[in-house]
DNA sequence: TGAGATGGC
DNA sequence: CAGCCATCTCA
């Protein structure tokens, strides 16, 4: 791609020079190799992918370059390219809209998944099948993977690195450190100790009068700033910051054919809106002398968290939407919505942002959802759906390497919308169990029940699936314990293995290779990993799930083109409604679990070492038995009929209120002994945004937005 | 921890 | 829009 050619061109006689030393001191140089948010020279940058989902379908499709194509998702253009969008295509346009403007247009439908299916696959004429078929976005989360990937190996190795996933199709990168070496590189004098070996000290002013700044649409600069005025270090390093950005996308684009933009500035806020500023397929740099100029060119609702309901809320009080404007109001002014609002918002516009680049790209959650036209109105239909959000999140889970991470989800969450009403159970995934589908499929089947037991369900519009509570890397909270409940398998970890697997804190993947090596293969992986998912069986079987099994039923007899109205899978039979009151007289047996084997305070169901597999037919009848008739403890994990319930969680309950008079004996109620503390925003500097919640403002003001902020 | 909500893409 | 993901608050 682009050359590299040198980007600065030295002047050792610069007769211009008014200073001789620069604003920065060796204290802002330290800061900024330490990541230092408020430090005066830290470079930030913002790399969003262009049109994301219509390039990866160019890529995928091998279209030419200046070919129109969206990405379709039923009737509406989720995706438009470029190209697209000089016949006028915008957002908000259906596929016939599209169609009379652009004729030539490539409509591509997302991929989706039916019933039954192993996988997600690109199906024809999809859009026909909304009533059936669930999106998958699969596709596009496995190549903004590979663009993460190729982003980090253009960077140095962490700590170095530091790369934030901000959405699918974009990052931020705190690319301080790596300016700083690279400074220090070009610069030797900067690598003097601070005379008197004071940091306060200034540092001598770069010897360098013009910055080359290659093809980056730099943006103007400040009334108050000349063109000729004297570069300092900010500069250098922003410049620097902007090389770096440069070669990232040369680099995606050479290896992975997409293109992107880049924002390069002194924060997040300001990188973001940079990267925006010229697409596609172009870097924008703001220096600091330009920020005001640029900024308040601005509406301020363009601005990151001022784009929804608090940029409204600030439209309406200050009757402006433009940051010109909001600049004349005093702090106090500003505080009428809230201090700490204010006050966010009041350094925001005037370009500060000390919040931290994140150095996470793994994700945290992930849900499945589909909203049904028309409405569900049966349990067995909500039933059947969750199949399918089980097995798309079953199979991201495998996909995503989080078993091999020893990353596994905590929670899951099922979400129920039913006009303007939504309600939504979760519970914990039993931490001592194998991770399966059947046990995903379980919960989610209870929580569904649960929802529907307490209020009436149906119609219901929406029904979403979601796991969360994974930690980032494999220590955290999650540690040794999460995995090992028993001291055999403690002890049988080595030492060594251990303390590398409590302070792995970071991404697997930004980790040395040879750190994550030894989780991969070594220690605790063998007893945890469900023999049906290992590698080998991965690698000789891609669809190692009970999903090809669950097909053989009757169920899926009748395969395809179930075009009823109904937003419906295909017929599911032989689902016996499960009550979540066990005195229903209906609900049946599984079979092979006789009742009276199972007493109350069954152990958890923890599969030892040396356990062999289940066999496959085996896995299926238990799949199939226990799934809809079975009830899986949360507390203790034991998988019990359905029957026993009731009498299970009263013995729970009996246990614990024993467990409890217990303590109270001891002047230690369970409530006495939470010291409730009071959750304390860690932000620092002028302070960062930190709330979303709604409940918070009817608890203030209308419209008050929670802010956390340390010292002004 | 569970439930409800917001913001942003 | 629909289908995501992240984060916060309050009990």
């Amino acid at each position: 791609m682009s050359s590299s050619q040198p980007f600065i061109q030295s002047s050792p006689l610069s007769v211009t020079a008014r200073r001789r030393k620069s604003k920065f001191t060796f204290k802002h140089l330290v800061q900024l190799s330490n990541y230092s948010t408020t430090c005066a020279l830290r470079v930030i940058a913002h790399v969003d992918l262009d049109a994301f989902y219509a390039q990866c379908e160019m890529v995928r499709l091998g279209v030419p370059e200046d070919q129109p194509l969206a990405v379709q998702q039923w009737q509406s253009l989720i995706a438009i390219n470029y190209p697209a969008r000089k016949f006028g295509l915008g957002r908000h346009i259906t596929s016939m809209e599209a169609h009379k403007l652009c004729p030539e247009l490539i409509m591509q439908h997302v991929a989706t998944w039916r019933e039954g299916d192993e996988k997600w696959a690109y199906h024809e004429d999809a859009f026909k099948h909304i009533a059936t078929h669930k999106v998958s976005l699969d596709p596009y989360r496995m190549e903004s993977r590979k663009i993460i990937a190729t982003i980090k190996e253009s960077l140095p190795a962490p700590p170095m690195q530091r790369v934030e996933k901000a959405g699918i199709d974009e990052v931020f990168l705190d690319l301080s450190a790596q300016v700083h070496s690279i400074m220090l590189g070009r610069y030797p004098e900067l690598q003097e100790p601070p005379p008197y070996d004071d940091p306060t000290e200034y540092l001598p002013r770069p010897l360098t009068t013009v910055l080359d700044w290659n093809t980056d649409a730099l943006v103007d600069l400040d009334a108050s700033e000349t063109e000729d005025d004297y570069l300092d270090w900010d500069d250098i390093a922003i410049s620097i910051g902007s090389e770096i950005v440069r070669s990232v996308r040369a680099r995606v684009r050479e290896k992975l054919k997409y293109t992107c933009s880049g924002g390069v500035a002194r924060n997040k806020m300001l990188a973001k809106l940079g990267s925006a500023h010229k697409k596609p397929n172009q870097q924008t740099v703001i220096r600091n002398r330009a920020v005001q100029h640029f900024l308040s060119g601005f509406k301020f609702t363009k601005i990151r968290n001022l784009g929804g309901k608090l940029g409204d809320d600030v439209v309406a009080m200050f009757n402006t939407d433009t940051v010109k404007d909001l600049l004349e109001q005093p702090l106090d002014q500003l505080k009428r919505m809230g201090d700490d609002t204010g006050s966010w918002l009041y350094w925001t516009i005037r370009g500060e942002d000390d919040s931290e680049v994140n150095p996470r790209t793994q994700i945290k959650s992930m849900l499945s959802a589909k909203s049904f036209r028309p409405a569900i109105s049966t349990f067995e239909q909500g039933v059947r759906w969750i199949r399918i959000f089980v097995a798309d999140i079953f199979s991201r889970c495998v996909e995503e390497g989080v078993l091999e991470n020893k990353r596994r989800p905590k929670t899951i969450n099922l979400h129920h919308r039913q006009g303007a009403q939504t309600r939504s159970k979760q519970s914990p995934i039993p931490q001592g169990k194998m991770f399966t589908e059947a046990i995903l499929f379980d919960l989610a089947k209870n929580l569904l029940a649960q929802v529907v037991v307490d209020g009436r369900a149906w119609p219901c519009a929406n029904l979403s699936l979601s796991v969360g509570g994974f930690e980032d890397g494999v220590a955290n909270n999650m540690g040794i314990g999460g995995f090992l409940v028993r001291g055999e398998e403690a002890k049988a970890l080595l030492a060594s293995e251990r303390h590398a697997f409590e302070s792995h804190v970071e991404d697997k993947d930004s980790q040395p290779p040879e750190k994550r090596r030894k989780f991969d293969n070594g220690g605790i992986q063998k007893f945890f990993l469900p023999r049906e998912i290992s590698q080998e069986d991965s690698e000789r079987d891609h669809t190692p799930f009970q999903r090809r099994e669950d097909s053989d039923e009757p169920v899926n007899s009748e395969k395809d083109n179930d075009m009823s109205e109904s937003s419906d899978p295909a017929p599911l039979s032989n689902i016996s409604k499960p009550t979540i009151c066990s005195d229903s007289p209906s609900t049946p047996k599984a079979r092979h679990l006789d009742d009276d084997d199972i007493p109350p305070d069954i152990p958890p169901d923890i599969p030892p070492p040396s356990a062999q597999p289940l066999s496959p037919s085996h896995r299926i009848s238990h799949f199939h038995q226990q799934s809809l008739n079975t009830y899986l403890c949360t507390r203790c994990s034991s998988n019990l009929p359905l029957a026993k319930k009731v009498e299970h969680e009263d013995w729970h309950f009996a246990k614990d209120l024993a467990k409890d008079l217990q303590a109270e004996e001891h002047g230690q109620t369970e409530s006495a002994r939470r010291t409730p503390v009071p959750q304390k925003s860690h932000s620092r500097g002028r302070g960062r945004l930190v709330g979303g919640g709604s409940s918070a403002v009817k608890g203030r003001e209308k419209g008050q937005r929670r802010l956390a902020f340390g010292k002004g």
